[in-house]
DNA sequence: TTAGAATTCGAACGAACGTTCGAACCAGAA
DNA sequence: TTCTGGTTCGAACGTTCGTTCGAATTCTAA
């Protein structure tokens, strides 16, 4: 690895750090500047635009998760077995990255244009994948009212996202120990083998419905 | 209500629509003055300053949802029917206020001092009582290996509040739809009624963990 | 040692930002 | 009509923003 590369790497490193504590927009390149020690001209060496930096760290990240679960799947044949891996791999990734994670989940809107695509691209390759494996851990467990497909990929992804809000990597709450309670949390829901009915507020509470 | 109160909340609404569309801190008062057909100094007879206008939003809010909340809450003993009406009454006020429930969600880190201090202490009294309903459920249906508690109720908050990374509420999808899914999903993973070792990760693949 | 490329940076650019101020405007009471 | 207090706004303030440019410095290979 350059010379060059490495101190891209550092730049893409402190910037990701700054940009999750103050968010995007409220920081400057002269804050990047002044957390890196290169001169605010210099960092122009290492990007074109302080929009590039952004795009940067978002795509070097979700490249590296993608890779690293597609290589954790290999030879996976059991639905379950899969999900497993993925909300494992997505919650280590993220606890070992939290700033990286934050700047991905937190300023996902902030591109435009030709980088929003490509950081989009992969996001939908990554969402697909996970609405596959849902869908194949549905179809071997029929139930006769099943969760919506889209609503249980989205209450994933909002369960595991959303840890950035809360979660301390240095805690004594393990990531383990998180990644095993939101499988639980969300298998045992999502996979009611037939006591579908238990809990319905339709049945149990007319009254809360139709409101508007 | 004043024609002064009015056009407050006129320009509440028009700035929380803002605000989530392109994030607080890319907004700028020329933005909100274009949209509001205000003049720039204009909006300053109605708020101190852009921080305060973040503030109102946020404040008024979490006020409303708290309020409703308490009000549906009254005379229900049941923990499970309570934590039906929390997230009924939590996802209908978000699908009928999106706009201000993505800047609730989203700008919760951009406001400073006294006015995040007060909005904070709302938030954690918010907490804390869906964190109190979640014991009491939990009580109820004593397993042998629970849910984290703290784990738990930050799961729900991310299942609901990541909604407005995707729901359309003009969609076909009903927001009782949705919340009926939600609580099915939830709850079936959370009240596991002795089936907790069913889907451990820790036992079926013991090759995943580990790898710091 | 030296030529040429890669790297660094001080200084400055125009643009956009949040906010202020004094004057103008307008409704309603006297 | 006149007066008064609430409302509106054009214009400008000082600051900070992302970015650029040319010169200075350091590195690399011969």
């Amino acid at each position: 690895m350059s010379r060059y590369d490495q101190k891209l790497e550092y730049i893409l490193r402190t910037a990701a750090r700054i940009f999750a504590e103050k968010s995007y927009h409220s920081t400057s390149m002269r804050d990047i500047s002044r957390a890196t020690n290169v001169s605010l001209a210099g960092l122009y060496h290492y990007c074109k635009s302080k929009d590039e930096l952004l795009f940067l760290i978002q795509d070097n990240c979700f490249g590296r998760v993608l890779e690293r679960l597609e290589e954790r799947l290999q030879d996976v044949e059991d639905p379950i077995a899969k999900l497993g891996i993925f909300i494992e791999n997505h919650l280590s990734f993220f606890a070992a990255n939290m700033a990286e994670m934050k700047v991905l989940s937190h300023e996902a809107e902030s591109l435009q244009g030709e980088m929003y695509s490509q950081v989009s691209t992969r996001k939908d390759k990554y969402t697909n994948l996970a609405r596959k494996i849902l869908r194949e851990v549905q179809e071997t467990q029929k139930s006769e009212q099943p969760i919506d497909l889209t609503v249980a990929t989205y209450a994933l992804f909002g369960m595991m996202n959303w840890i950035y809000n809360w979660y301390d990597p240095r805690g004594k709450l393990k990531v383990s120990d998180l990644a095993d309670n939101l499988l639980q949390l969300f298998l045992g829901g999502f996979v009611r083998n037939g006591m579908s009915h238990q809990f319905s507020l339709r049945s149990e509470m007319p009254s809360v419905w139709g409101h508007g």
